[in-house]
DNA sequence: ATATTATTTAATAGACTTATTAATTGAATG
DNA sequence: CATTCAATTAATAAGTCTATTAAATAATAT
């Protein structure tokens, strides 16, 4: 039983195509970049994935999938208080985000593009928020009754959570340009943000 | 004196292009669909404009201009209180986003990869909002001081209030697709999140 | 009406793109 | 060693896109 030290091509392939599309979008990569990032011929990318958006398709649904399945995870959330809970959402959608920093636009331009595909990633999102929302939305009831919290649904909830995070990471990077800030600025004000969000929606459940 | 009831080509190209670029951004938008749309033949396009760059930025930039005029407009706020100024702010907000429902995407693909002319953007912004943060943040300062308001800036405020309003804009119709929605609960939901959003806001007010 | 200027079009050069095909190299197997 | 199959490349077809040029048409002025 050895370690296979080898790379194989394909997967170089696939993950220059990775890079390239989360960082230039669909259009803006083309096979031959992509061929050129992985260190070889363009026509290899055909011969592994015969079509650019067989390969766009691919990564995509993956990259989706391990994103959706972290966002409502629901596993280190169990022995947490709601309040908790909720903070231990925010903070970990925050921090996959930091991880994942392209995935919100990738997002907003890919999924509204490639709506012939969009079955395949309902399936796949379908039964993942199931027991999550089973969860919250009780444990959220019994909160609302001992009036500890404000008469809200989890959606609302989740939407504000969504909201705040998802828009540091679209919208930042641009204000960021404009009012020229410089990189340790930014990256104390995303730091900032992270709380500051937090601060936010513990504020919106306040009754 | 008589009205020109004649519309130049040139304006109908515009106008043309404005609603492609809007509609499908910078690169899905071609010299050749523009003419189309316009009626007119595809070199008429570079007659004009010379060249797409070209065409696109002086439609961004008034765009742009336009739009962060209106969001900092500061003139219908003067005789409302403090919390009814940044009720107004957010309604307004909320309202020029679903006039212009595409300005947030086209804002956050093309402001990234046009850093090169992100200076006259810069420029154009820069006495925009000194008048409207003036006012604002020393009637903050007021309220905090007489504990009607949390400790906070209106930076702070404005983030957050810009962050919920856009987010809907950028991230609802992905969800709607993938959740499936019908016209009329997208139409319903919109609704029910500009007042939703503004609670958020008070709520994070609130001392 | 003729000359001049502004609009508009047809044609096309030149640069990229995706995708395919056939040829070449390399490795494994009998 | 010869054969077979997989991996890789070179070449290229077919299409799109931007931008230019020269020709045609319309408008204006002399």
């Amino acid at each position: 039983m050895s370690i296979n030290l080898e790379v194989s091509m394909e997967k170089l392939i696939l993950e220059a195509a990775e890079k390239l599309f989360l960082e230039k979008g669909f259009d803006l990569t083309s096979t031959t970049q992509i061929a050129k990032e992985a260190g070889c011929n363009q026509a290899l990318v055909h011969y592994y994935f015969r079509t650019k958006d067989n390969l766009f398709n691919m990564i995509f649904e993956s990259k989706f999938n391990a994103f959706f399945q972290q966002v409502f995870d629901s596993t280190h959330l169990t022995s947490l208080s709601f309040i908790d809970k909720i903070k231990y959402i925010s903070n970990s959608h925050f921090d996959l985000l930091l991880e994942n920093p392209n995935m919100p636009k990738l997002l907003v331009n890919e999924l509204s593009r490639r709506k012939e595909n969009i079955g395949i990633l309902r399936e796949k999102l379908k039964d993942i928020p199931e027991k999550l929302f089973a969860m919250m939305n009780t444990e959220l009831q019994e909160e609302i009754k001992a009036k500890r919290i404000k008469d809200l649904t989890f959606i609302d909830i989740l939407f504000v959570v969504i909201s705040l995070n998802v828009s540091l990471f679209l919208m930042f990077p641009l204000a960021a340009d404009l009012l020229n800030f410089s990189e340790r600025q930014r990256k104390l004000i995303v730091n900032q943000r992270k709380t500051e969000n937090l601060n936010v929606i513990l504020s919106y459940l306040r009754p």
